[in-house]
DNA sequence: TTTAGCACTCCTTTTCTCCAAGTGCTAAAA
DNA sequence: TTTTAGCACTTGGAGAAAAGGAGTGCTAAA
């Protein structure tokens, strides 16, 4: 973790005010910024000079550093993240781009599955930030249980159908099963649609083990086949995860380097990795930010990461994100992650 | 298409030994061949001169072109192609690779949805070529009905799954609908089950706007409100479409120019884009081969793809195909391709 | 018809030079 | 004491020039 705090303190006004110009200089331009550009850019009261002093203050500090000894100065991870922080100036997102965000997703929630709808916002996602749009799908268990239905399909392989009360559905084969007849799969299928409607995937797998532990007496033989295959029933499988415009990001020039690039594109490549990642996003119901070595994920460590959980109610259920480089336009893209994140959870 | 049969009469077999090791030198190196190259590499019975001689006549019959005047020569594509369909010496897969994959396939067969075998397989070919493995989902209107069943799921929407004989399964949300009780969706589903099991679901869905044209006597106002959504039951969703690896072919030199990598990576972005190339070769039921300029699409413009469907019965389902560079290992990887898509038949 | 020899071509790599941007330091000005 | 102007110095990058090398095509001899 960055530690800001410390430094926040001893940063007068003009410090804040240099750091604010040259972040926000190397975030348009993305090249090391020299005290003159800075003070041509912002037409500050004070020389080029006395900018250089205070460049080489902040350097000290950590929160640039330079390239080589005649080059301009970058940002480090800290300067960055002091500048987001608190420095940063918001842009709203304009109301005409909410208003297409909202009512894509709205139109597509009314008419298909919650899939198309999660699909599409990564696409606006991508679109409005011209860079990684992300969204991870419902996790499994946090999914509140709307329905259960059993199929046979055939002799030996049952098809579950379970219905989240967000309208996601999952189907999972349960192979070798010993025969029970469908009345009984129905009646297994009623009871746990009356007992276990309305709480989450997670807590039905754990009451529906332990009540077959406590009430052994009501369970039958029947009931006590059908337990082997709860488990099954409700394991989760790989999350969803679905990314768009991984390419929008390959055009900026810090990833013009071969090796850089096939890392990235790797990182995009594995699933998996993504996922785990934005895992770490979903404790806490707010925007979040992650820069560089902070995010740890191999080809990823020159980009950030804008992350917002989406809820329904008050549980938070997954999460959406923008990837682009670590230079992105803050300002504009962090109203844009959280307005999704929210139309999302109010789609719920 | 290349005319190949036209040039192919007129060479002699030295022609064709000096093309078979010009063509295989490349494929090895990736880099322009040269007539010492070759005449050390295959220890002909000629020297450098003679193979430039020939070297050059090959050049004008358009089989490899120079980079420039003074570089060894490269095949063009059509000097390829005569290659892969006369002069190649396929390699057959070791037994293991074929044990390999014939038991990872049949067990996730067993075990799981069919999701999970088909991108097995393109894990598989991924791993097996050192390329981009693909497989293209079964082409919905092509799987044969088993099952169908309805659920409603709240007093506007009806679930409908579908289940196909090769055991995957679809569901449907169905909007906006008309309120019609749940035993007479039951008798919808079991006269569905009743007449159609069998059927493509491409049949199914023309057979069922006919037979209710024809005999609107027999079906009533119910049956008639079901029409309505019969047809978006029975509509396509996008075709879904596996692909694995595809950064393994970002480590072959000829992608290590930087926008040439954009490109590929933006060609395999957009998944409709592969589906749709693959579709083609969903004609005929054998291994097929496209090279370059054949593949028409941007980005792919210097890969080469080998793709074979995979059936069930008779009727071609999806394809499976490896994409690599041009000049990737053929003998190896047609073999690989080949027995991929049998044992993906065999499973169906 | 084949082969050895050789001049020639053109790409690639390396080296060198030059230039611009930007710095840090020093001394003068406010 | 703080700020500013001036200046020498550093460094990476662009571009030119040079060196090197792989391979060709042609010619003349075998």
């Amino acid at each position: 973790m960055l530690a800001l705090d410390g430094s926040k303190m001893e940063l007068s006004k003009r410090d804040r005010q240099i750091l604010q110009a040259v972040v926000a200089t190397y975030i348009q331009t993305g090249e090391p910024v020299g005290s003159r550009t800075v003070w041509r850019r912002y037409k500050l009261p004070m020389s080029p000079a006395t900018i250089r002093n205070i460049m080489a203050d902040l350097e000290e500090m950590g929160f640039f550093f330079q390239p080589h000894t005649s080059a301009g100065r970058v940002p480090t991870e800290l300067g960055l993240k002091f500048y987001i922080e608190s420095l940063l100036k918001k842009k709203p997102l304009p109301s005409k781009n909410k208003r297409e965000i909202k009512e894509n997703l709205k139109e597509l929630r009314c008419e298909y599955d919650l899939e198309k709808v999660l699909q599409e916002s990564s696409k606006l996602l991508s679109q409005y930030s011209k860079q990684a749009g992300i969204v991870i799908a419902p996790k499994f268990s946090r999914i509140v249980l709307k329905q259960i239905e059993f199929v046979w399909l055939n002799r030996h392989t049952v098809l579950a159908v379970i219905v989240g009360s967000t309208g996601i559905v999952y189907h999972r084969l349960i192979p070798n099963i010993s025969k029970i007849s469908q009345p009984n799969l129905n009646k297994f299928a009623n009871f746990l649609n009356a007992h276990f409607c309305g709480m989450t995937l997670g807590e039905v797998k754990k009451r529906l083990i332990e009540d077959m532990k406590k009430d052994k007496a009501e369970f039958d033989a029947i009931w006590h086949r059908i337990t082997k295959f709860s488990k099954r029933l409700l394991e989760p499988e790989k999350e969803d995860v679905y990314i768009e415009g991984t390419t929008n990001i390959l055009n900026y020039p810090e990833f013009s380097d071969i090796e850089r690039m096939k890392a990235l594109v790797k990182a995009f490549e594995e699933k998996g990795i993504i996922t785990r990642l934005l895992e770490r996003t979903m404790e806490d119901a707010r925007v979040q930010v992650f820069i560089g070595g902070e995010i740890s994920v191999e080809g990823l460590d020159k980009c950030g990461i804008i992350a917002s959980p989406y809820m329904q109610g008050d549980t938070i259920l997954g999460s959406v994100a923008v990837i682009g480089p670590i230079r992105m336009n803050y300002a504009k893209v962090i109203p844009l992650v959280e307005y999704t994140a929210q139309v999302l959870s109010e789609l719920l």
